[in-house]
DNA sequence: TCAAAAGTGTTGCACCTACACCCATGG
DNA sequence: CCATGGGTGTAGGTGCAACACTTTTGA
């Protein structure tokens, strides 16, 4: 495992926990459609894979999420949710990583290489993997998708388009979206995929993005403002010619405070708006 | 770690994966109170602790989980499900294992006990773990919580009046429930803690009692029918000096095919019967 | 005949859907 | 003044909460 393989080099000596990943499911909203950031593999064979990697001993499951994702987008505040576990015991890389060393022998069979170290990194890449699965939503105006040297491209996929990915990475993407359908009423988090203002029109179109379902034009402002954490600020004059759209900022202290006040228990708090 | 430690004695021997565990919130209902089987611990000082164990390499999580289920409630098929994963950093059994041992050390300082295996399995025991929680949904009538040779006791707690249990415990507890009450409406699976077959009032107090929250008489029955897995049985003679109630069973196999078709869509199913 | 609990019907309210209509804006 | 899209109002339907009522059973 050469050039490539040397910046996770000596990957078994970084004091990370065995046997422990982390993926991610990185979700941006564009053009009325989700959005997946999907990086592809700098090797032969058109491999891809949500951007994933493993925990230091002596940091949280969130923040190596976070410095994961970080890697990737750039930015450092972003909204991470933790939501399954793939504990199968057969869960490991070995047929992906054997279809890869096949395809790329010219890398892999270099006599020069490390040998000792590229058959202890083998060895450790390709155990029984427990990973956890987080997802993250953000802003992708915010987002110039990054490179890292692991990869030949990085895109954003519409949820419906999404490439073949390795292992079982696109069921983990499924279940992301089906998580996030399940929650996002009581966790309002859907905000996260706009800029800090938006208009009455665009978090609609997020939310029919979701459910891929189309809302009433005339519930939906009355059913999301009665939740009562959003703030009307001025019209937005964007010079076409139609009346001016109001602008709203979810306000999360409000949220923060009606949930702890337990205004909002999760049972029967004014939700949902999605039905 | 003397006598009662022989039973997990070589734990470090034990082809564990390292630093990971898996907690299980053991969920039955019984006379109008969701309740929890909790053990204490076999030494000195009121230790609480949910039932919890270590995952083998060969072996899916979710066996890990059963494995672990099974030997306290001693029934081998038990609706189960993956909530969350407790990640910090700092999440270790220090404070913990330190406390107990100090109020026994006539356990653990005793001259003769194997000092170099004690040595091992505290450190083994109190490393940063990475947990997996899993709560279970089981027939109260079915289910004789069996104590192991770690258990002083074990027994059922109402979910408002647990016991104050060890490290993060009490939270893993209260993050089950919260997870039951936002998914039962998809998953239907608060029939697991009825037996076979129950009447409509029965299925209404357990609901109730998921919820805190009392539901119409007239209307509950309505809605749940309306999800069409429920069969009507004969009625249900109990000998009491009133109308003899009909008795319903859940037909898991409908659910199924209904959830297989497409039907159920999840994000608009003909639920929610939980408002 | 009565008490107890199952089960059903009625009324009012809240919310949703569908549709129509008004309003602001720039050309 | 018109086209465009934002924003709002109305009428009909559905479902839920509250309450009252009927039915079934054993004593």
């Amino acid at each position: 495992m050469k050039s490539n393989m040397k910046s996770v080099e000596s990957v078994s000596d970084k004091n990370y926990i065995e046997q422990v990943s982390v993926e991610c499911v990185i979700l941006g909203y564009h053009d009325k459609k989700l959005r997946v950031m999907v990086p592809k593999l700098a090797f032969k064979g058109d491999f891809w894979g949500l951007p994933g990697g493993f925990v230091y001993q002596d940091e949280d499951t969130d923040d190596a999420a976070r410095r994961i994702l970080q890697a990737r987008t750039g930015i450092k505040d972003v909204y991470l949710e933790q939501f399954q576990v793939m504990g199968k015991a057969n869960r490991n890389s070995r047929a992906f990583m054997d279809r890869m060393i096949e395809q790329n022998t010219e890398l892999f069979n270099n006599p020069l290489a490390e040998g000792q170290r590229s058959r202890m990194d083998y060895d450790w890449f390709t155990r029984r993997f427990i990973s956890i699965g987080y997802y993250a939503l953000v802003d992708m105006n915010q987002v110039i998708p990054q490179k890292t040297d692991l990869d030949a491209s990085i895109e954003w996929y519409p949820v419906d388009e999404l490439p073949p990915m390795i292992m079982d990475h696109n069921q983990i993407v499924a279940n992301a979206l089906s998580t996030l359908r399940l929650t996002v009423d009581q966790k309002l988090n859907a905000f996260n995929l706009l800029p800090e203002t938006f208009t009455m029109q665009e978090i609609q179109d997020v939310y029919e993005a979701i459910f891929d379902k189309r809302f009433a034009q005339n519930n939906f402002p009355k059913r999301i403002l009665r939740l009562n954490v959003l703030d009307r600020l001025e019209k937005k004059y964007t010079g076409a010619a139609n009346k001016a759209p109001y602008l709203y900022r979810f306000d999360k202290e409000r949220y923060d405070r009606l949930l702890a006040e337990g205004d909002y228990p999760i049972a029967d708090s004014p939700l949902p708006i999605s039905t």
